[in-house]
DNA sequence: CTGTTAGCGCGTTCAC
DNA sequence: GTGAACGCGCTAACAG
């Protein structure tokens, strides 16, 4: 029956609809939902039924204005193609939503350009927190993030520069995996990369530099390949590999979807798995231990980064310190039949 | 060297504060940023100088309170752990984007309840259009949805119930999968879901039609598990299925990630596929046309699912009737080697 | 425990 | 082509 018609709008139900709903002023409306503790609770009874039946919907806008607080909080992943990815936005997710913060999801495409454009529309909201992937982030999202002063946690990876990260060390799961391999006993063993991102090429590094140690390090056994990482990928990857290094007994991939390639594509070449050569893949996928033979891999605490991670943040935006500035969460070999 | 503190905010770089600097009311700014064509050249060329230089960044809460508009598009998917529903979301973010939009997603975890949750959520960023998977919204949502009043595409099912819609008759791709089946001389076709959410639901129904239609039906050949598909599920699966029909000579499974995991439990068993039994996928993952044998499957248009219906949305958000309210993309049986 | 006042940053509307 | 006034819906700050 109301005849105020403010503007074209939709006339969605507003905080005064209820207040006026309710018989009492909107800001003891405001203060029921939000601080339910500070109002009666018969009034709140009330206050929640009037809100219920008229299908009262709270303006985040308005809300963000007024308090300058947005209850948002910004992920910027690499992929959403990558298991890794999807299981850290679900601990983040999972952690973050309780506490009231909505996760507002963004996938840079591993393209730090994407990345700045990503981050400059995402901070019209007014995140609360941002939560990144790595640490390439390019000059002008640098400045962005700088500028926007808001707390941010980098996951995936480490350093010392004193931001804040959660992950592990890249360079050592990657040589680790191939300290594994020498270990036992493989001498001539190749290296596959796809989609060259710094994680990807720190892992490398860790493999160059087991290698060298045991003085077993060949250029000609590395292949790096700029295009997306893919089953396909591997397939291909490892028919350029063998051309140039007939002799690898082993290979660590980069990650599993290469190495599931590279197995496919041994079996089609009656190539034995790991008799004649080995497998060895990144991340853990959870096909990975279900082919035949099951991969060997480095499971990453991918859920528990995620976890982690919101959980600093949640510290930082609450204008607390955490404990540290850097969290160390490991990895753990997975040898499996392949190798 | 402004003296003014509002409150305890954090003094972002606002409109005026461009216009300050560059001598204009905010006004003037505001138009040059969102409809250039208004402003002189010169004027312009300076306003976007002052906003890089002091790095201003809108504030979008003010923007869609003022206007009543927030460039923003919620889409709700079922899962981000599957690549069909990923590369619909790269192309909403593709379509919309460049038009200004912002992408907000939502995942579902294939849960109505959480459906519902993340909708009221969303629904308080005042989203300008909706893009929902499916139709099976619980009361709640369908509520939520109805008052918000606010246009909405569903997406890879088709009903003529009016709603807007954009996808394939789930029904008849897995009829059409089945008939391949029946057509290559197998009869004795069994089926493995999991996940049992309406899509795959009525791929069974299709599944179970073309059998009836045959005379080949037979209950004890069909499982379906409402736990979550993987990999290793469909391995469990297929022990099931041997158990109580170990004579089947063919297998639809409900997606390719079960298929894969039949695949590699076949391989342990030294069944030969597709000699002993027949394998057939659905979606068509990247890794499917590399296994060995490369896997049946049905390919669907997922990203050209997102296209349309971010289009269809686009035109619904301008306040124009789309062609047609329903649009059928059709989809692809791809018969490989594995049948 | 509840109400009053004021203002967050921007765009609409109507002037000029 | 540019500007002034006003208000979007909500909450901070202070009263009472």
């Amino acid at each position: 029956m109301t005849d105020r018609k403010p503007r074209a709008g939709q006339s969605r139900v507003t905080l005064n609809d209820v207040a006026a709903h309710v018989g009492v002023s909107a800001i003891t409306i405001s203060r029921a939902l939000n601080k339910p503790a500070l109002v009666t609770d018969s009034l709140r009874q009330r206050i929640d039924d009037a809100v219920r039946q008229l299908g009262y919907v709270p303006n985040r806008a308005a809300r963000s204005l007024a308090s300058a607080r947005s209850h948002s909080v910004v992920v910027l992943v690499p992929s959403l193609s990558n298991a890794v990815f999807v299981d850290t936005l679900a601990a983040i997710h999972d952690t973050l939503y309780p506490r009231g913060y909505q996760t507002l999801i963004g996938d840079t495409r591993y393209a730090p350009q994407d990345e700045e454009t990503l981050l400059r529309t995402y901070l019209e909201y007014n995140p609360d927190g941002i939560l990144l992937t790595g640490f390439d982030q390019n000059d002008a999202a640098s400045t962005l993030l700088r500028s926007a002063d808001i707390p941010t946690v980098h996951m995936m990876e480490l350093d010392d520069s004193g931001r804040y990260c959660v992950g592990f060390s890249q360079f050592d799961s990657g040589y680790a995996l191939t300290r594994q391999l020498l270990d036992k006993g493989y001498r001539r063993i190749g290296f596959l990369a796809a989609q060259l991102d710094p994680r990807t090429i720190k892992r490398g590094e860790g493999y160059r530099a087991a290698l060298r140690e045991a003085g077993l390090y060949q250029p000609h056994r590395e292949i790096a390949e700029a295009q997306p990482s893919s089953v396909g990928q591997g397939a291909r990857l490892l028919d350029e590999l063998l051309r140039q290094a007939p002799d690898c007994d082993a290979i660590f991939c980069n990650n599993d979807d290469l190495a599931l390639g590279v197995m496919f594509e041994c079996q089609r070449r009656h190539i034995a798995v790991p008799q004649q050569l080995a497998i060895a893949g990144f991340n853990n996928l959870e096909m990975s231990a279900w082919t035949n033979p099951a991969l060997t891999t480095v499971a990453t605490p991918r859920y528990a980064i995620g976890q982690v991670a919101a959980n600093m943040l949640l510290e930082l935006m609450a204008g607390r310190q955490p404990d540290s500035t850097t969290v160390d969460l490991g990895y753990k070999l997975l040898v499996r039949d392949s190798t």
